[in-house]
DNA sequence: TCTGTTTTGTTGCTATGGCAACCTGATATA
DNA sequence: TATATCAGGTTGCCATAGCAACAAAACAGA
């Protein structure tokens, strides 16, 4: 349980202080190997889940049954947080296994509706994790909403300039998924890329970059 | 202050209970004129903001200068929830008086901490509010990553109908804001829905739609 | 009712990017 | 070392949709 001291949802509070709250609220434990569905698209749930140990993906599944993937989790990982908190909505990704993976389950209101004095605390921690993510959305959409590739392209690369703090950094996504956020094909990108580099704009092997405007 | 019953921020709270709660949080109400910036794109706040009366807009602006409507604010609407919860960040919007209207600004921080027994009621219906945002936010995502705009306009369809609960309904939005939203020119959204019409998928006159499919 | 304004529809032109198919190079595996 | 596999790059074709410019409704105000 050491590793939920590091957790965004705990963040501030002991180990000790962190069982204790734990104690008020329904909780489990549960394994699961690879490939295996851990939340299906369309379920309604109301627990927070935290991912242990193990990688999984969040995927959803375009109208013409394409299969997308919209984030990777890896240990600490939250999710099912944002799900819970909207009441009733039904999940819009399902996700999955990659790999045997351990995942924390907490009753989302038994959490939220505690009395114990520090539940105000991971409240609060609740909402900048949910707000976070709605950030990280947004910038998303910025880029979705562009219209040519080349402006998806600098703008997400900008983006990750700021981020990163440097003019030459590695991205955390591979040609298919950079596609994919961009929402464009992957020859397209590919060959706006190649256009780019041509004409100046940036240098990049495999998944380095460097921008040079 | 009667009006504030019916906010999402303090639903299942009486009148005396939301003053009550208001005591120990900093807050102030403020008069805009027409036209007059509530609040700056890229400036850090604070607060939350609420509508008491009149209307506002968000808008944003793209890298080449092109204005954009995000939302459109009516009275209760709540701004400057998710900004105020993910610390820090900059607001991606401008937020802008449509006509004369009152806003009320509640500190964030304060309101937050606050140790007033019902604080906790507050922070569950704003974890409600933000999460609900999010995925207003998700399904516009989904729409944005398709690729035609028949299939855009058909997953828009689809969504008001199941929203509505009626194959024939009016949408809020103008062919404009429509166009906005969909991530498509305004005139290549005309011209498809004069095709789908033409198909027998659609009929439409002004912002009322029939889904024949 | 007339007129100015705003919203919506229409259409030709053309660049863009989706699609498909294939190539190249890297990494893994036997 | 040979070969299978996978990520990334390249390219031709062509429908789609952006752009611009204009037409036609719808609406508002005088």
């Amino acid at each position: 349980m050491k590793i939920l001291t590091e957790n965004t949802l705990f963040k501030g509070l002991t180990e000790s202080q962190i069982t204790d709250i734990l104690s008020t609220a329904y909780h489990r434990e549960k394994s699961f190997l690879d490939g295996e569905i851990i939340v299906h698209q369309g379920d309604v749930i109301n627990n927070i889940g935290i991912v242990l140990s193990g990688n999984a993906t969040g995927k959803k599944y375009t109208p013409d049954g394409e299969e997308i993937i919209v984030s990777n989790m890896k240990a600490n990982s939250i999710f099912g947080d944002v799900l819970s908190g909207a009441i009733g909505f039904a999940s819009p990704v399902t996700v999955q296994a990659v790999g045997p993976c351990r995942v924390l389950f907490i009753d989302y209101n038994q959490l939220l509706y505690s009395h114990h004095p520090l539940a105000h605390h991971v409240l609060q921690n609740m909402i900048q994790s949910i707000s976070r993510k709605y950030f990280a959305q947004n910038k998303r959409m910025d880029i979705l909403m562009l219209k040519s590739v080349r402006s998806k392209v600098l703008s997400y690369l900008e983006w990750q300039r700021q981020t990163k703090g440097t003019n030459t950094f590695a991205i955390d996504l591979d040609r298919r998924l950079l596609a994919d956020f961009l929402g464009v094909e992957r020859s397209a990108l590919s060959r706006e890329l190649s256009r780019m580099k041509a004409d100046g704009l940036i240098d990049y092997h495999k998944n380095n970059f460097t921008l040079f405007i």
